[in-house]
This record gives structure tokens, sequence and C-alpha cells, in this order.
RNA sequence: CGGGGCGUAGCGCAGCCUGGUAGCGCACCUGCCUUGGGCGCAGGGGGUCGUAGGUUCAAAUCCUAUCGCCCCGACCA
């Protein structure tokens, strides 16, 4: 029997000042967690009995799937090097030396471990399909640890990896691991959304996030209220009203107009009284990428778009494969534009062909020196008559059609979507939130394979590298999620699938025997018929034990209290503040209906 | 890495400007009391004031350096 009185649940009746997220707060004031430096977190009784029991719900549902390994956390130099992530992942990884000053490192994640095992081991494609996970500690250097358990520096992940001959049977492991992340978040209680990510410059094909709103995340989600669209801010799209065009002056060509001093966008729809809508918004940048010899290389790129519209950088930097944006210095805008700040726009340009995009082979770069990447917001397409710079200070241009009075390298959406514009999929309004990612599954392609030289003889006895999957849960941002979705100013409760207790039984006052042992009864029955139960015998006054009851979670409390003599006691719902009086010889009997029996 | 803030008892804070005995609330220990929402009374324990230098007769307080933590930004396969 689990005695409160005995345990260690340091519970605080103020959250510590350094706290600012609700979750953050309400696990330290309820003894789950305490700090031990920056992004690093001892896990106490309570917040390890929770996190034992996601585990525990992950593993159930991972065994349906695929089988557990338990792989090192310290890795040697040369698999790093191999995968080409030894240098990608600068300072994000922490490093170290062994004795003999070889270089070694803490596991970020497990691609190539997983891989090494799987070059060494897999030789054909009857060993096909592998769908391989752990539920291990991972080690990230995070350049700005934050919000308690939502970013840290040590955490516990569950990341799988899969095998499969080809594209189509890698499907079959994605939606395996898709259905399989559904039943554990259901399990877990939360209440989430599955959002298409982006997949990053780096390959892979498709991705799907999940994710929990709240104010306390870090990522942004577009979703869609009507229908089911959600997608991550750097993948999401919509659909645009139609744009009243401006009618053309004179014969249609473009004609230069003073505009004095209207550099900005809002100061020359006003002084041509037109909608921002009717402008072309030039953005100036040099996209970066660190080259082999581990210098950066850049190169210009330039975005059109509408004069009201903003550019999505991820979307911008996966389109023309680089790692990094800045913008145009002066000179640099007067080296490619020809123009001073202010008035850029697109007639002049020199513009690298279409070929060129995602180019970065300085071999394939020659030509004119001038010439820029040039790239046209999709919402731009087919628009006519538009107000842009004329590069030429204080001049801009009219009866600018896109495609026609300027070239492009590429058309494609690189903007960010706005909250209210429509959905694409059914046209109502679209909503932006923030949220917590909890779940991550990633169709790796051949990245690791390839560069790792992972090999199988396929059925003609051709060899082929096996294409791979990976897919990673983080374990303590469930129980973080969770928090930050159940909570109000006197604590938080769990889902009883992940709550450290289901029940406590509060014996109001320990003095008295009569409540003291049908407390004690009423717990020995309930733990006899399988429910998770903390039974609160300390002397305290009662106002201290409902408040901790309060504050550390349990979905269900059990008050022992003065109606035991009617053999009375009463259930409160923590969620709702719900009291029911139930009598004591049918309590049993009470939870049976609302709990499930443990798994 | 840029900007800001904070390090004084387990937690929350005052004291610092204007140098001179280290304080308050909660928590903790003992006793009494109380027992349906952090109850009351009495007594008590606990701090090299982040660290290291310096100035001074004297430093929590002034100066310098350094470490740590938090927030905003950058960053986040």
């Amino acid at each position: 029997m689990h005695r409160w009185s005995e345990l260690f649940i340091p519970t605080l009746r103020e959250a510590p000042a350094d706290a600012e997220v609700a979750s953050h707060k309400l696990l330290v004031r309820a003894g789950y967690i305490r700090q031990l430096g920056a992004g690093i977190y001892s896990f106490l009784f309570l917040g390890n009995r929770t996190t034992q029991k996601i585990m525990k719900i992950v593993r159930q549902e991972m065994d349906k799937i695929g089988q557990e390994f338990y792989l090192p956390a310290i890795h040697p130099r040369e698999v790093w090097e191999e995968s080409g992530r030894w240098t990608v992942m600068g300072e994000n990884m922490f490093r170290l030396k062994d004795r003999k000053g070889a270089d070694l490192c803490l596991g970020m994640t497990h691609e190539e471990i997983m891989t090494d095992i799987a070059r060494k081991e897999l030789r054909s494609y009857k060993q096909l399909p592998q769908i391989w996970y752990q539920i291990q500690t991972k080690f990230r250097d995070e350049p700005r640890p934050k919000s308690g358990l939502l970013r840290v520096r040590q955490f516990i992940m569950k990341d799988s990896y899969s095998f499969d001959i080809d594209a189509t049977e890698l499907d079959i492991s994605y939606l395996k691991h898709y259905d399989a992340y559904c039943r554990i978040f259901d399990r877990c209680g939360l209440k989430y959304m599955v959002v298409e990510a982006h997949s990053g410059a780096m390959g892979g094909s498709q991705s799907h996030e999940f994710m929990v709103r709240t104010p306390a995340g870090e990522d942004l989600i577009v979703s869609c209220e009507k229908c089911n669209y959600a997608a991550n801010m750097e993948k999401a799209t919509s659909k645009l009203a139609a744009i009243e065009e401006l009618k053309p002056e004179g014969d249609g060509q473009p004609l230069l107009i003073h505009t004095p001093g209207k550099g900005a966008i809002a100061d020359v729809a006003e002084f041509l009284k037109i909608s921002a809508k009717q402008d072309i918004k030039t953005v100036a940048y040099m996209a970066q990428k660190p080259g082999d010899d581990g210098k950066t290389q850049e190169q210009p790129v330039v975005v059109f778009l509408r004069g009201d519209h903003s550019v999505n950088e991820t979307k911008l930097l996966t389109l023309v494969k680089a790692s990094n944006l800045r913008p145009m210095q002066t000179e640099e805008l007067e080296k490619y534009f020809q123009g001073p700040a202010g008035f850029i726009g697109p007639i002049g340009l020199v513009v690298k062909p279409k070929e060129a995009l995602g180019e970065w082979d300085p071999k394939k770069q020659a030509g004119d020196p001038r010439a820029v990447t040039v790239v046209l917001d999709e919402a731009l397409s087919g628009r006519t008559n538009m107000i842009c710079g004329a590069n030429e200070l204080d001049y801009h241009l009219k009866n600018v059609m896109p495609g026609k009075d300027f070239q492009y390298t590429v058309a494609s959406d690189v903007r960010s979507v706005v909250a209210g514009e429509d959905c694409p999929n059914c046209g109502a309004a679209l909503r932006i939130d923030t949220a917590v990612e909890i779940g991550h599954i990633f169709k790796l392609g051949y990245k690791y394979s390839e560069s790792m030289g992972a090999r199988v003889l396929d059925r003609h006895g051709k060899e082929v590298a096996p294409i791979m999957g990976s897919y990673g849960i983080g374990i303590e941002r469930i129980l973080t999620a969770a928090v930050e979705q159940s909570n109000d100013e006197n604590g938080f409760w769990l889902p009883p699938s992940i709550a450290p207790f289901e029940v406590v039984v509060v014996a109001t006052n320990t003095s008295d025997d009569k409540i003291r042992t049908t407390a004690e009864d009423i717990t020995r029955q309930l733990e006899g018929a399988g429910f998770d139960v903390v039974l609160d015998d300390r002397d305290e006054r009662p106002g201290v034990k409902f408040k901790d009851a309060d504050l550390v979670g349990m979905p269900f409390r059990v008050n022992v209290g003065k109606k035991v003599t009617e053999g009375m006691v009463e259930v409160v719902q923590r969620s709702t503040r719900q009291s029911t009086d139930v009598k004591i010889s049918a309590i049993t009997e009470y939870f049976k209906g609302l709990l499930p029996p443990l798994g």
C-alpha cells in the first residue's frame, strides 16, 4: 500500500521564480521534477511513475509493429563522420574525448547506430521489412534550453527506424507508425493533431508531426476547424481571394512613375491610392550553405511576392537547398539590381535558369556574375498591372505583369499563411496556433543507407540500398503536453492512463480511528481490484491534503470523512470538481465503471 | 552568439543606492492545540550573502573578473 506519509512528494506552495510556463511551475510544485542545471532535470517519485507509465504504453504499441533494442548513448566519431553529421550537427552535439584522446559524442538520435547494425547484418530482401526501436536518453546541447521540460538538453525519446526494400514497402512501415502513434497518443489521453511537416533540405519525401496545442508551444501550426486540414507553418498554404486588378495605363507596357521618398510598400500604396495587394514586394537575400571546405558559400536569391505577404524563410530555404539566409546589404543590392534600397524591383535582373535552382556546385556557377535566383511567389502567377520598384531612386513602375515583363527562375509557394485566410481544402477560415511537437514520423529515403553503405540483394540478385524511415516520440513531452492541456490555478490533472496514481484516498482526519481504518480498507479494496491508489494518511489538516490532492495530478480523489458513519464517502473528479457520494461497499464497482483496467 | 534580468536559509523575497550585529513570510524541528480547503500559540534549528580578486579600519552593500540561472532574439535533422 502506498502511504503518502511514507513517500517523498515534496510539494511547494510557491513556484520557483524562474519557471515561466504552466507545466514547468506545476511539475515542480507537485514534486514531480527538480532542476539540476539548464535543461537538465531529475525526475522524483511521481514524475518517474508517470514517465514509466507513458513508456509502458509506448512499448506496448511499438511491440505490435517492431522490435525493441537498447543502443549505446556514447558513439565514436567515425560513425557520425560517415553520415556527414559530425560536422552538420555542429555545436548541438555534446562531444567528449576518451583517455586515449579519441573523439566521442553523446547520441542526439540513432540513425547512424541503427544503420551500422543494418549494414553489418542485413543481406537480403528476405530479411526486410525491419522496424527497430528503442527508448533511450538523448543529448542535445541546446543553445537555449527553456520552458521546463519542453526544451531540454537531456531527454527520453522513443525512436524507431524502418528498413524496407522499396518505397512501396516504406509506405507500409510509415503507415504502421502513423497508426501506432495515434493509438499511443489516444491511450495517453492527449488531444493532438497530425500535421504535414516539411521534410527539410536533406531529402526525405514525407513527414508528419503530432502536435498538441498549447500557448507554451514553440511551433506554429495552421489548421481548419471545418475540415481536418492541418499543417506546419512551413508547409501550410491557403486559398486566396481574387484580387481586383488595376486598369492598364497607356499602351499597357511598364510605365515609369515618380514616387518621391516612397520606398516602403505602405507609403507607395498610400501615395498611389492602391492596395498593397497590387504591389510587388521585393525581398533580396544572400542564401548560405556550408561548403565542403568548411567555408560558407553564398549566392543571391531574390523573392517577389504580393505587397501584403511575407516570406516564409523555411519554405525558401527548402526551395533553394540552402541552410541559412541573410538580407542583402546595400552594396549587394546595388550590384544585382543596380538600383537603390527601397526602389528595387524585378525588371532588369539577370535571371538564373531553372536548372540552376538549388545548384551549389561552384563550377556550375560560372556565367554572368550578376545572375540571381529569382523566386516568384505563386500568389503572383497570372497577376497583371502591378506596381513595383523601378531600380531607380524615387521611381516605381506601373503595368507590370510577372512572366511577361520579367522572368523568374521558379514560381513556388514561399509565403507565410496568415490566420483567417481560406482553407485550401474547404475554404473555411484557417487558424494559427502554437503547439508542442510530441511525435514526428519521417521518410528518410536513402540518406543513411547510401552514405553508410547498407546494401541488400533484391529478388533479382541486384544489390540495392534499403530505404529508411525514422520516427520519434518525446516521452517527457507527452507529460508536459498533458499538464499544459489540463491545469488550473490549483494544479493539474492527468489522464488516468498516465497519472502516477489513478486515485488518491484522503483520510480527512487520521486521529479518527473509524475514518483511518475505512480509508485503509478502501485503499486495499481498490488496489485489490487492480487500481493504482495512494492513501493520504498524513497527520495534517484536511485543507492541506485537499490542496495537495488538487495539485499533484491524480484524476480522482476519495474523501473519507464524517460520512463514514453513514457508510458513505465522496468521490471527486479533479477535472470537473464534481463530487459524488458513494456507498463504501460499492466503491470498487463505482471505479470499475469509471476507469479501464490497467494494461 | 546579441540584448535584458537575477544569484542573500529548502521555496518566495527584503536589505545593496547612502559600507558598520544578516532579516521577513512559508517550509522544517519540539510541545500544546486543532481536524472538510495550506488552523492557532509558544519555543527552536538552519545562510563562508554564487565564486575569486581588489578598495577600505570595516564589504551582502563599492570596483573588477568569472561562473550559474531565467527571459527576448538568433538557432532548433
